[in-house]
DNA sequence: CCGTATCTTAACCAAATAGTTAAACCACCT
DNA sequence: AGGTGGTTTAACTATTTGGTTAAGATACGG
């Protein structure tokens, strides 16, 4: 059946990210996946080839799930600073619950960087031109600090991520419980946005 | 002799932090490091007796090497805005030098947290009082907004050490060439300290 | 020069792990 | 019922990889 075939499929692929992206990928074993997803290793290899088939199937589909979503937020018609304070809200609310993703990502952007721009800049090249034009515009119009968009959108982009990827340093070095952590990545909703835009203000 | 004992005891040792540092832990090769080093596989494990062994040794290298770093900045004594530029400024020249030491540290910590915490923590936990207090004290004076200095702290090493994890994918959304990158960050040295500063001034 | 301790290597071993095969199972169609 | 195609499994193979061994260099004190 269709909704058969596709639930085991599912079932892989679903295992197959979540021990790639705890193990990362030269440390995931086939058998592990299999395990999770309640199947045998040779059913493993007869749905997906290969590790590397699969993993390069992982791949896309985590890229392809953050890229469009970033995106989708920078790409708005939005006011600026309304932009910013959306996009802050939404982007930790996504890496809060994938706290794995960017993590895994990141690594495999480093170890492989051609693949990654083989692979998905082919498919749709991540054009940032609305926002960078939007804050090109507001510093002309002086509306806001002469600020290069590339630089704003690195600083937005690394105080998104960033925190989740060193979590276990900075809970170390603050003195923070996991639940004194999530409490102060909840302010963070607010304090990054005002800090950014504090940051660009005239 | 002593200095052919230690020079191919460090030579071992360099060639396993390059090899660990790009590979990752669980992807790295015993052989890749003996061939590295110049030398034989039973040799390595002569000198280091298991990758497990070897592996702790770097990890601990790595850690002791961009942790007192980040002390020795941020205790001193100087003015918080003075603190401020010198660190983004010194802070991005070693990351800019090492920039897979991050990359390895991050996923060293997030895959085994209880590791880094016994490990590194209990030989010199990491006490960032003075730079902590210091924030807390302008800001009860009026000199700077209110902001935590936990979330202070976090956009900082945020924005320090981020981009270079994010390298490829900041440089083909961005469309930048290597040389491009370098450039940017080089200019980061300045507008990073002053954005900084900017979203903490009154 | 000889003996001894340190260093170095090629060859080997055992465990882990990716991948294969061939047979059984099962749902569905006619 | 029986055939058909997709699905599932146990058992097997091949390869990779961490680790060992035993023999051979090398340096050095006596």
């Amino acid at each position: 059946m269709d909704t058969q075939k596709l639930s085991t499929e599912e079932l892989i692929l679903e295992a197959a990210q979540a021990v790639f992206l705890e193990k990362g990928l030269a440390g995931a074993r086939m058998q592990e996946i299999a395990d999770r997803a309640g199947i045998n290793k040779a059913l493993l290899h007869y749905y997906f080839r290969s590790k590397e088939k699969l993993s390069a199937l992982i791949i896309d589909r985590a890229i392809g799930v953050i890229l469009p979503r970033v995106m989708a937020i920078l790409e708005t018609d939005q006011d600026l600073f309304d932009k910013i304070r959306q996009a802050v809200d939404q982007y930790l609310t996504f890496v809060s619950r994938n706290s794995f993703l960017p993590l895994f990502i990141v690594n495999e952007v480093n170890r492989n960087p051609q693949f990654f721009f083989r692979n998905v800049v082919a498919h749709e090249k991540p054009h940032l031109d609305k926002f960078r034009r939007q804050v090109d515009e507001a510093v002309a119009q002086g509306r806001i600090r002469p600020v290069s968009s590339a630089q704003l959108l690195m600083n937005m982009m690394s105080m998104l991520i960033f925190p989740f990827l060193g979590k276990p340093v900075f809970q170390v070095a603050l003195g923070l419980s996991d639940a004194d952590f999530e409490r102060e990545m909840e302010s963070r909703r607010i304090e990054v946005a005002e800090f950014i835009i504090r940051a660009i203000q005239v």
